[in-house]
This record gives structure tokens, C-alpha cells and sequence, in this order.
DNA sequence: AAAAAACCTATTGACACGGTAGGTAAATGG
DNA sequence: CCATTTACCTACCGTGTCAATAGGTTTTTT
């Protein structure tokens, strides 16, 4: 299940391509127009920011821009960064300690091919795809 | 995200098939198969009965068994059983109150193949694929 | 009657989700 | 220089779900 910081995150970008300009475009602006709480949106903003999605500016005539051409970003990484993971199944989440059962495991190539599904999925579809304008 | 309670539904069932018999297996045998606590298997093999998927025998000899044959149970109506929905968005789970910016929405098209995506997967995939032996 | 099994109700601890509140720092315009 | 605008930071909170555990009751067979 992906939550609404991973969607939200993606409408946010999407606003930021629609939007672009040659400055900065203040959070304040993109929440009214996705009728999303800024104050939520402020936290998931963060992320992205620190994440490398986004650069941010202080001060007046501050605010977020996409640091890359909407062509050059990804559906998955977007998600991957906000929710963590993109793995619908906790023992292939990276981080998680190896399952002893894992070679006995009658389901596990199953969650294999489902993960590989929802990653190429995902990866394959690039923000400007979600563009029309 | 898949939880346990859809991951260990199926091995269940797996393991009900893999030893049919002409009698019923009882909960102990599985737990003690799959290395899952009793207790909990108790809580899960309480919704597969009440759901259809499974019917249980109370006292000695008792225990539960398939009511069809392996290839007739998908691995689509077991998960969608266990956790609610299958959907990974929450405006897609039916008896969700339909969202107003529906109409606007530029993520939804991606969410909706998506979930038909994560559909057509599970119900393409029978219980009886997943037996080697 | 005893044993074995399902069945039932309640409780728990930890954690994530989806926010809200209020303040601080930075940059700009006048 | 000062007011405004903006991002940035820290903390908190109510609700709900997850993953179990605990202990008891009923049903059925031997």
C-alpha cells in the first residue's frame, strides 16, 4: 500500500514541472493548488529535499524547483525514497536479515517476480509521462 | 506491502495440499511444518474458514482441509481475503469515498494500471502452481 | 470419561500513519 | 536597516494496524 507521502510527493513534482519557471516556486502556491496541507507537505518537502529530488531556497522569492529535466526522473525512485522501500514483501526489503526458511521457501519466487514486476513498473515510467500540457 | 497474514494464509494452504488426505489436518501439524506460532495460525485459519476458502473439523480427528482442488483456488482471492484489498492506492479499494479531484487527478491513470497490473498477476496464479513435489 | 481438536474473547506492546503547532533562520525588497 | 516572505527545525499527538499472546469453552471421537 502506498501511503500519501509517496503520492503526494509525486504530485508535487508534477506541480513543479507544470510550474516551472526560471525561479523558485513557494511551497505555499503548491499547496493550495493540490489542496494538500502545507504544513504536511512541508515535512514531505524535506525529504525530498535531502534526498536529492529538489533544491530549496530560503527567503523571499524562495521556495522548490526540480533539479533535473522531468525526462530525467524516475516514478521509482520517487517512491523508493519516501516510502523506504518499494518491496511489497518485508524479507525482500534490503536491510532485512536473511529468513532461514529461504531455501525452503515454496512462496518466495512468487514475491520474487512479483517484486521485479512492481520495480520495472515503476522505474520504467519517468515523471514526464505524468505531464500533459 | 503484503503482511503476514496473507503470506502465511498461503503457506497454509500449501501445506494443506501438499498432505492431503482423506481427513482433516490438524492446526498443530501445520504450525509445527511452517514454523508459526499456533496461536497466531489459530487467528488466520479462523478467517480462511469463514471466508470459503478452507473447512474445519472440531474434535479429535479434526483439523482443516481444502474444499476444492489446488488448481481451483488462485492466489488473488486468498490474498484479497487476508489483507482487505489488493489494491496498493487507497482512492482504488472499493468503499472508499470517491476522491472530488477524481477528474483532475494526473497520477490516477498510473495507479489504476498499476493495480490492474498487481490483479491480473495474483489471480493469473493458482494455489497448485506454487507445489513442487 | 478423557483426550484432542477447533473455536472464542480479550489484551498487549510496538510502531506507522497522517497530520498539527509553534518557533527559528535566511534572504529579499523597500 | 527593517519588515516580509519564505524555508527549515523540533516536538507532539490521536488513531489504527500489526503481530502476537493468554486463557478459556465447545465439539467430537475413542
Amino acid at each position: 500500500m502506498i501511503s500519501t507521502k509517496g503520492r503526494y510527493a509525486i504530485r508535487v513534482m508534477i506541480d513543479l514541472a507544470e510550474n516551472q519557471s526560471d525561479g523558485y516556486i513557494p511551497l505555499k502556491d503548491i499547496a493550495a493548488r493540490q489542496e494538500v496541507s502545507k504544513k504536511y507537505l512541508e515535512i514531505i518537502v524535506k525529504e525530498m529535499v535531502t534526498g536529492g529530488l529538489i533544491t530549496g531556497a530560503s527567503g523571499k522569492g524562495g521556495g522548490y524547483k526540480l533539479c533535473r529535466k522531468p525526462e530525467d526522473y524516475n516514478i521509482g525512485e520517487i517512491l523508493e525514497l519516501m516510502e523506504g522501500t518499494l518491496s511489497p514483501i518485508a524479507c525482500l526489503s534490503s536491510g532485512t536479515n536473511e529468513c532461514p526458511r529461504r531455501k525452503a521457501c515454496q512462496t518466495l519466487p512468487m514475491w520474487t517476480e512479483f517484486d521485479n514486476l512492481v520495480h520495472d513498473f515503476f522505474y520504467g515510467k519517468k515523471l514526464s509521462d505524468l505531464i500533459h500540457s
